[in-house]
DNA sequence: AGCTATTCATAAGA
DNA sequence: TTCTTATGAATAGCT
């Protein structure tokens, strides 16, 4: 532009490009901050020269200029850091959380398991005791229901069957002999107590 | 710089900084433009107006350029983004794990108090049965041994007892009559048996 | 938005 | 690299 108007295009001599870079951004960045004085304007340049060093200019701090250029054009990134950290924050505590409750209950099943008692005093071992001993009465309970239940089953059917080979041997003494006996009377005679408990 | 040197500082007047704001800054975003032409750099500009517009300049993608001055100052934002997707990825599948952990240790661990048996089949609440006994008898064990060891505490303690009473009265045979009774000798009566276990 | 007088920026050379 | 200098570019103040 000066001693000869010069073409807008890539300069080849590379002595020549690397002087005018440097006169040039020099001059890039003073204006920028001319721009950014006068007018009162916030101002931010970067300049990667091809050798890929970094040259910036900013009237304030350039990472809250790039932040507000994010917000401007949709970017998340910069935005969206806070939230994701908080988020990852929670997420760990919540992780810490389940870890001490699965500890906890690894530890507390283990009793109940038996294992892991040495470190029990007489009076834990007590409450370990006395309620294991109720869930022993419950879950026998519980047993001894669905026993019942089996039970009272298996007697409608033994009597629906029983009923059953009645009317057979009678429709029998009509119709005449039937001599084959009816398969399911067997049946009937499958267990239905309960079973021994031991301790 | 034209027509009187200007100073470089705040145009108070509104207009004239409205309209050399606008002048200098296409003159700012063209000598940008020819910088990276002629240089062959990467050249970005970003500048908000006092009435908080966004104009911007840039070479290339200004998301790339964003980028690229991330890595090199240090900021994380962009460049770890996926770095933290696939950490928050990771954290979430763990958790998935945790939550399926405490799930099915609850579950067994309130079959173990007898708790939530309905839906227990009969060889099932079988297995809880056993595991239980299994469970108290281990824990009757330890405590067995733990009253065991207290039992052989007391008895020494006791010995040591009546031996120092026995040296007490004989050196009050001597020494002249001393009448009072030991009071440990009340503690060495403590409980030291097995306590009755039911069922 | 255009114009123009002036200052500024800078290419080329030292 | 830095300085000088000639000259085109940018632009402040006016219209």
């Amino acid at each position: 532009m000066v001693r000869g108007k010069i073409e807008i295009k890539k300069i080849e001599n590379v002595t020549s490009r690397q002087v005018t870079f440097s006169k040039r951004r020099s001059g890039l960045f003073k204006k920028a901050h001319e721009l950014s004085v006068l007018c009162d304007a916030q101002v931010a340049a970067i300049v990667f020269s091809q050798s890929g060093r970094l040259h910036e200019y900013s009237s304030s701090e350039m990472e809250k200029i790039i932040e507000r250029y994010d917000k401007f054009t949709n970017a998340l990134y910069v935005a969206e850091r806070p939230q994701i950290e908080r988020y990852l924050q929670e997420l760990k505590m919540e992780m810490n959380r389940m870890v001490k409750k699965i500890d906890l209950l690894e530890v507390h099943h283990r009793k109940l398991l038996g294992q892991g008692l040495d470190s029990c005093s007489v009076t834990e071992l007590q409450e370990i005791d006395t309620q294991i001993e109720k869930s022993l009465r419950i879950v026998r309970s519980r047993k001894a229901e669905l026993y019942a239940d089996q039970l009272k089953k298996l007697k409608e059917k033994e009597r629906e069957l029983l009923n059953e080979r009645k009317r057979l041997r009678e429709e029998g003494k009509t119709e005449g002999g039937c001599s084959t006996k009816h398969s399911s009377e067997v049946e009937t005679d499958l267990f239905i107590g309960l079973p021994v408990t031991r301790l």
